[in-house]
DNA sequence: GGAAAACTGAAGCAGTTACTTAACTATTGA
DNA sequence: TCAATAGTTAAGTAACTGCTTCAGTTTTCC
């Protein structure tokens, strides 16, 4: 379901947006409320809650409405599914750069 | 240099398209030509050309042309500091559910 | 009950993005 | 030399984004 790409489509163009990031940051240390989200934000509270209903729908932010105040919070999990993809393509790369220095290391030793 | 904010954004700008993860995920295989990187994919070489060009300039692909040939390969270090700030944001949270997780225990055993 | 607080949703608009096609510029190899 | 290969660049366009404003809806609290 994580691992769907689809939703790390979702995550990575979530991620792609300054303010968006700066939303994620702020949640990193802790819930906070629509309004609190704004608060350093230079945009109206209507964009911003355009900017959280696209990390709600990519699973990176949850959020739940108690009387009139959304608290919203981090989705550790999604975080790591992003943190995953990247990993794993990188890790790809640096073990292809092993092996060919493993080899070269070898054909060195065959002189 | 790396962690510049404005470098970050590029990068999680070049990764929210899926044809350029598409990309960056052949390359985390091994170098390629620009024809190669193209093959899979369902558009125009200049499409394909203009995406190398975000990814180039993102920091998360070097290119090297011999020839008439341009020849692609990954950069981990910019992998490596996307996934880093994805990571920090992550366990900042998790770190913070921790400690809360602690406080409860204790003001239970307090009664 | 009624004002204030905390959102929410729709419409509109300017700027950006992801393509396309078409016309180029090297390189390479027969 | 000259055709094919590999890529580049520019111009145009349709769709998408990131806002704004404005007009709502619920809750809350006096």
């Amino acid at each position: 379901m994580l691992h769907d790409p689809a939703q790390l489509d979702l995550m990575f163009q979530a991620l792609a947006d300054p303010a968006r990031r700066q939303m994620v940051d702020r949640l990193s240390r802790g819930p906070a409320s629509v309004s609190q989200l704004a608060e350093p934000l230079a945009m109206s509270l209507s964009a911003v809650v355009q900017h959280l209903n696209l990390l709600e729908a990519s699973g990176l932010v949850r959020t739940q409405k108690v009387g009139r105040v959304r608290t919203c919070q981090i989705e550790p999990k999604a975080l790591r599914a992003a943190e995953h993809w990247i990993n794993e393509r990188r890790l790809s790369w640096e073990r292809r750069l092993d092996r060919l220095g493993d080899f070269l290391a070898e054909t060195k030793d065959e002189t």
